[in-house]
DNA sequence: CCCTCCTTGTAGCAGTTGCTACATTGCTAA
DNA sequence: TTAGCAATGTAGCAACTGCTACAAGGAGGG
């Protein structure tokens, strides 16, 4: 036997995982609780239910990508625009951000649909993500910090989206000039 | 009594604007039968199965997407990197393209997860909008076209992701920015 | 020891899903 | 006129959806 909030916190733990190897669509209850080892009866013990099984998922997952985010680049670093977008780029576009940034564009999409809780969870992880880079972004010259964080965000996203719709060769082609375009 | 061609085609445009008002997550066969006016039978009579309606629909949307982005800017005009940012992104933030950017990013993140047959959708219109943009870059000092063309596209397309997840004031500021640091 | 409460399993409900079998209508060619 | 095919309706199937009612299991306090 397990206390509830040990069990949740291992669900959460198991779910985060399944999400990213699976995405978030097309995820039925049944399927969620196979991937965490547990009944559905047990996951709707564990959780309100199936809307709040997912947001605690990626609530997870989010927490992950901001200490990765965070362990990749110092806190104190005062990069210049190009420099950041190099270096954001080499991290999401690199083999253990891909399932991320899979992710990330699915969790917008369905908030666009405005499917509840991801438009809020979108929201507040975008605001992290712009947050993460004004941190780093020398602001010499700069005059809006905030938009041009959002600007690189905007930018490293784009990216994300086309390294969906093209061939490797043709991403990395396209981070090397984004680099250097800015 | 109509033919199953001209049942197809009417479908399909009706079929077309239901998605864009509606996004392409969780629709049924009998929703979409019902917004396209027919009974799911017919749906079914006209197209092999759900994934060909909806790729048929998402074929008109597609071809509407690239007549309105070639009267937007004129087939022989070169423009600057920035001038082109600068206008794409007038068009893609506008209200009149904000159904559009929406089911694209809906159909990326479909093809992310590699759910047929939305890769091979996906693809063909990334194609064509790094083939616009290409066509209307003047070349002067672009060593490979191609890549500033996809540059230039996953600009656009991070700017509509952050249009989902911020406030139309910071996604205002955002273009700006993005279009002077280019 | 028993009572109580937290944890877990079994079973199932009502609705939806994509799709199909079969029957019926209407048009057209002979 | 009638045979034949194209177009359409009716009914339903089996699987799956999210979720719930109910009861049985175990553990700890009195």
């Amino acid at each position: 036997m397990v206390s509830r909030d040990e069990g949740r916190r291992l669900a959460q733990g198991k779910l985060a995982r399944h999400l990213l190897a699976s995405g978030l669509g097309r995820t039925s209850l049944r399927e969620l609780a196979a991937a965490a080892g547990i009944s559905d009866r047990m996951l709707l013990y564990y959780f309100a239910d199936k809307a709040d099984a997912l947001s605690a998922a990626v609530g997870v997952i989010a927490a992950e990508l901001a200490d990765q985010l965070a362990a990749a680049v110092p806190d104190g670093a005062r990069l210049s625009a190009s420099a950041l977008v190099a270096e954001a780029a080499a991290f999401t576009t690199g083999p253990a951000a891909r399932p991320f940034m899979r992710l990330w564009i699915e969790l917008v999409a369905a908030a666009a649909r405005a499917e509840a809780p991801y438009p809020a969870l979108a929201r507040q992880i975008a605001e992290n993500f712009i947050a993460w880079t004004q941190a780093r972004l020398d602001p010499a010259g700069h005059d809006d910090p905030q938009a041009t964080a959002a600007a690189i965000v905007a930018l490293i996203d784009g990216l994300a989206l086309v390294a969906v719709c093209a061939d490797d060769d043709l991403v990395r082609r396209t981070a090397t000039r984004l680099a250097s375009l800015i």
